[in-house]
DNA sequence: GGCGAGAACGTAAACGTTTTCATGGAAGCT
DNA sequence: AGCTTCCATGAAAACGTTTACGTTCTCGCC
């Protein structure tokens, strides 16, 4: 049906080997003949096949993306950054989402096997060091993103989620409140884990003297609603809450705005994340901006280096800075001003 | 390196032949040695080479998704969709995004030439049926997505903007609403056409000697803000807005808001897509949702239809109903209802 | 003019499957 | 018992590449 090597070195009038070196532009083959021969490939619309082509070099030119069960701008932002970064590198993007089950996970990573030349891979909270060592074929490169870093992996790269949170705590305590409450995400997220110890280490080191209001919040938006009304009901009301994301600031909003407590004016409101829906809430919800498709591109790259190298190559781990994004809801002076944690991807640790 | 059917035939005391016949399943093989077989295959960790299975069966078992430059719900929930009903199917998921050139996404068809087994495309203005007879490998089974109809290919899958247009202007018109003003979306949108139509043809229904109120937008929130504007100084004010989309309905919202106009007290607005911020605007808006994941799980059911059939199969063309999702904005009387314009999948033609 | 070096090109093996065809043996039937 | 039939199994071809290796050809140099 379509083309093959042969018929175009038939009608190239050269061998296959010929063929081969002048379209894969390896050399040993005359301009002249290798022009013939491109030209016989147009004509015939030759197009080499993949299959063929990975069977003897074992290369598949794809990568795969694990992703578990995420919704919104987070993962169109994320595949959008691997799949620009990964065309620039000519390698195609193999999606695998809406994972929630560990054996799901499992099933998936295992059907990538030997169709991709290496993985990223998004960690839930059953991915840790077992579960790799049991489902990845040993040799193939991957990259983990806000895993935990004592994975056995090649690469882990993380969004600094401890330095966001520090800023924004500094930030809230500059414009002086001093009564900050935070609600916590799921116990077994890692994120949450590192926003609330940077929420810890804020405080201990802004405000020596204030205790830690911890509420408990499972990232959904009506555990945000609960933790609001919770602080509704204290003798001392916090200035400020603090959520360790968006979403649950946003139940937050919604509870105080039912109990008619203005905000920023009788309690500061801040989250992590900036999602779309930060910028549209009443008041504009200030938060933790994450670039998410720089993180993709990142891990991205970091893949591809990993991929170039021959032999196992270091472990690393990498840390991609947050930005302030100072809306109404923290009761700051300045309206709209952006403040860099960190500038670029810093390189925390290689061994 | 990793064990190939060579190595679990010498394990397993067989031939090669009767290894892939024990573990595809085809029969042909005793019980009891499939049994060996298949404890030989367990112990070496064997796994077909997909590459060379590929290569002999002219079968990837993947398909492809290509997608234009999307951001946020409306990608990822398609990409869901499509990914659950492929994996059902046993098939992997090459996604290709962000194309905004014809250039980029006829590289980007090309690219996949060879490594899937059909496609989903999701229509771009430059889309048509000369693109695809250009760039698509003949016999590729591809199903379109919001195209139009006189593509060559082999089933088209639209939303039902037409349906859902019509239904909305229905209902504005059911709670009060005379001198109804729509926002319409860029030209050389497929989408943005039909919901224009929709409007024209409920508003010809419903309002026969009303005038018909088009301004121009481009799906930007700012386009939307314009329009809100533009409305302001008129004479006589519409009663209510209707926007081609939520993000410019969110701009007018902004304009009325600057204004000092009440939404829905002084007018109405209305939106189409349901996007994640329509809930939380002030007022929320009301808008006609569209089920993305939906339309992305019936593309693949379709395509899985298409890749079944050996032969060229009949074009057809298939239609997903919408949701009219009433909130406050529109100034109805009920809050949170939802109508459905059409229950399920409707199969409009097949020739 | 003979010789050697190096480049251009061809031959064939190899990659890991699936599948067709041949072969052998067991079982069923008369 | 002899024949046929059927079924489990094995041998080998085929899929379309890349690449190691050999061969030939050209050219420069003595």
């Amino acid at each position: 049906m379509t083309a093959t090597i042969k018929d175009v070195a038939r009608e190239a009038k050269v061998s296959v080997a010929s063929v081969s070196r002048a379209l894969n532009g390896g050399g040993g083959v005359t301009p002249v003949t290798a022009q013939r021969i491109r030209e016989a490939a147009a004509r015939l619309r030759y197009v080499p096949h993949s299959a063929a082509r990975s069977l003897i070099t074992r290369r598949t030119h794809a990568i795969g993306a694990l992703l578990p069960d995420l919704h919104g701008e987070f993962f169109s932002e994320l595949i959008r950054g691997i799949d620009l970064e990964a065309r620039s590198h000519g390698l195609h993007l193999l999606v695998s989402s809406s994972h929630d089950g560990e054996e799901d996970a499992a099933a998936a990573l295992r059907a990538m096997q030997g169709r991709v030349d290496g993985v990223v891979l998004l960690s839930s909270p059953h991915v840790d060091a077992a579960f790799l060592k049991a489902n990845l074929p040993d040799g193939l490169p991957i990259v983990l993103l806000n895993s935990d870093v004592k994975n056995g992996a090649d690469a882990v790269l993380n969004i600094d989620n401890f330095a966001g949170t520090y800023a924004m705590v500094r930030h809230l305590v500059d414009i002086g409140h001093q009564r900050i409450a935070f609600v916590g995400g799921p116990k077994d997220n890692y994120d949450a884990r590192q926003r609330e110890a940077g929420f810890r280490a804020a405080m201990a080191k802004f405000l020596p003297g204030e205790p830690v209001r911890l509420l408990a919040g499972d990232f959904g938006e009506s555990s945000g609603y609960v933790a609001g009304r919770e602080l509704l009901v204290m003798k001392i009301r916090p200035q400020a809450v603090f959520a360790a994301n968006d979403t649950m600031a946003v139940g937050c909003l919604q509870a105080f705005k039912e109990a008619g407590l203005a905000v920023p004016g009788d309690v500061a409101v801040a989250g992590f994340d900036d999602i779309p829906i930060a910028r549209y809430v009443t008041p504009p919800l200030s938060t933790v901006r994450v670039r998410i498709a720089e993180l993709g591109k990142n891990a991205m790259e970091l893949l591809a280096d990993l991929m170039d190298r021959p032999g196992r190559s270091a472990a690393s781990v990498h840390t991609l800075g947050c930005d302030i994004v100072v809306r109404e809801s923290c009761g700051a002076h300045r309206r709209g001003a952006t403040i860099t944690t960190t500038k670029k991807i810093r390189h925390t640790s290689s061994r």
